[in-house]
RNA sequence: GGCACUGUGGCGGAGUGGUUACGCAGCGGUCUGCAAAACCGCGUACACCGGUUCAAUUCCGGUCGGUGCCUCCA
């Protein structure tokens, strides 16, 4: 299969380090507010990179982080933990806040039915870890202590700004003033952060004699580390972590073990939502609740996600949502039909549309193969819906017996040219959400939402 | 300001140097007790201006628009 690799900017052969096993990691929320559509517009790509890694015959062993301890809100000495301002508002301790949303979190990550990573860790359960990362970085000379907190030296890693293509130069005149004059250089980011005498910081560990808290990159290069081991084949994010965030896990890692963290580096793009970004100054900030009070299943959006490219800019509307809706609803209703029909199983076609996947996940040239084929049997369409997770099988059931007498009833009524019963059991029926369409072949039965 | 990405029909959204993407919505037809489905057909899509080419939506250059990062963000 071929994928996009950030790090080389061209499409290139997955080859994973191991034969049959690919290791993944991918980047996960932070936990301290209710996530946006366009936050799980990501994982629904990665999902369909783990499914069809399996689909080649893969065993992927993937671990996802959650980042329950805080990165300040702005650079500032006086900016305040996320974490902590969520605790201050909704008055809760920040560990009961990071419950919440980790719980909430995976409800919705269930919802949308995501395959759950083989593993997922929490930021504050690997703190040692950071600490003895934080060591040997110091250790190999890669770090340097101001009075709020201990600092990567970007300077002592030259392959630096090799990544994401940057201009440090350039970067420093164009960004904002610094408030810290303490730094070396401008890139430079803190790997712990101190906790001042007096200053309000719930979540605090003891290293180097004072209380302290992880910076928000060494966490990912940590869990890294101690659950996979580096080199691993697939790390995932959005782009916005181009520039800082991997940068910033590929130098402390180097810093760390000397290794490269990934050879593969898949970012995907975000979504718009009616052609403007999703931000909470334009108010279009929408919860997979708030698609629900419009009548939009969680599967309905996944689907829509998955009509597009990972790389893509996306633009994200109601209509659009309605359109994967009922495209979901008739190819649920073609599998509602197959039920009724004799089976024929089509290699040739599942073959296919793994192509398509193949190819970069093109999942939307796979969605048309599908369209184009006119007749998919059940155990097909039962690998297509493993291989997009779209709840497809599950959400289709063949009808009760009491219902199926109805329908023949209806059948004999129509024979008899009763329209006025037929009509009333067709109407019966509706009620319980199924349709009849009277075929040259006989009467079928289809969902009606 | 710097760097990067991007601009496809009513909406969403693939792809390609010459041939129908696809979905949703719409229109016409066949079929039908009615209805729907199904099937057939329709709309003459590739921001703009140049260049390369026998041929460009597809390659190159420029213009304009959009987005991302540079500050937390999928």
């Amino acid at each position: 299969m071929k994928l996009y690799n950030t790090a080389s900017k061209k499409l290139e052969t997955f080859k994973p380090i191991s034969d049959g096993i690919v290791k993944v990691y991918t980047c996960g929320p932070t936990v301290y507010s209710s996530p946006h559509i366009g936050n799980f517009a990501s994982y629904i790509y990665w999902d369909l990179l783990v499914r069809t890694l399996i689909a080649n015959g893969y065993k992927v062993n993937r671990v996802m982080n959650m980042t329950d301890v805080g990165h300040l809100v702005s650079d500032g000495d006086d900016g305040e933990d996320k974490l902590e301002k969520g605790a201050r508002k909704e008055n809760k301790t920040v560990w009961e806040v990071a419950d919440y949303y980790i719980n909430e979190f995976m409800d919705s990550f269930h919802a949308l039915n995501l395959l759950e990573p083989e593993k997922i860790c929490r930021a504050t359960d690997y703190v040692e870890e950071v600490k003895a990362a934080v060591d040997a970085m110091t250790a190999n000379g890669f770090t340097y202590e101001t009075s709020d907190g201990i600092y990567f030296d970007v300077a002592k890693f030259p392959d630096y700004a090799k990544f994401a293509g940057l201009d440090l130069d350039k970067l420093k005149a164009g960004a904002r003033v610094e408030f810290s004059d303490e730094k070396h250089g401008a890139a430079d980011f803190a790997v712990w952060k101190f906790i001042k005498p007096g200053e309000k910081h719930a979540m605090r560990w003891d290293y180097l004699g004072r209380p302290g808290y992880p910076g928000w990159h060494i966490e990912c290069s940590t869990i890294i580390d101690a659950e996979l081991g580096e080199p691993i084949d697939i790390h995932t994010g959005g782009i916005d972590h181009i520039p800082v965030h991997h940068t910033n896990e590929i130098a402390q890692t180097y810093a760390i073990s000397g290794k490269p963290l990934a050879n593969y580096w898949l970012h995907c793009n975000f979504i718009n939502i009616d052609g403007e970004r999703i931000a909470k100054s334009t108010g279009n900030i929408y919860t997979l609740a708030d698609l629900a009070e419009r009548g939009f299943a969680p599967l309905d959006y996944k689907l829509w996600v998955l009509q597009g490219h990972y790389q893509g800019d996306r633009n994200f509307t109601f209509g659009g949502l309605d359109a994967a809706k009922n495209r979901r609803l008739n190819w649920r209703n073609r599998i509602a039909l197959e039920l009724q029909k004799p089976q024929k199983t089509n290699r040739e076609f599942f073959k296919k549309v793994l192509e398509a996947l193949d190819n970069n996940l093109n999942s939307a040239e796979a969605f048309a193969i599908i369209d184009n084929t006119a007749e998919i049997s059940l155990d097909d369409w039962r690998d297509i819906d493993s291989l997009f997770g779209l709840g497809l099988i599950d959400s289709v059931q063949d009808i009760s017996k009491e219902d199926k007498a109805l329908i023949s009833e209806r059948e004999k009524a129509r024979a008899a040219k009763d329209w006025a019963k037929s009509d009333d059991i067709r109407h019966e029926l509706e009620i319980k959400g199924i349709t009849i369409k009277d075929t040259p072949d006989g009467s079928i039965w289809q969902y009606l939402k």
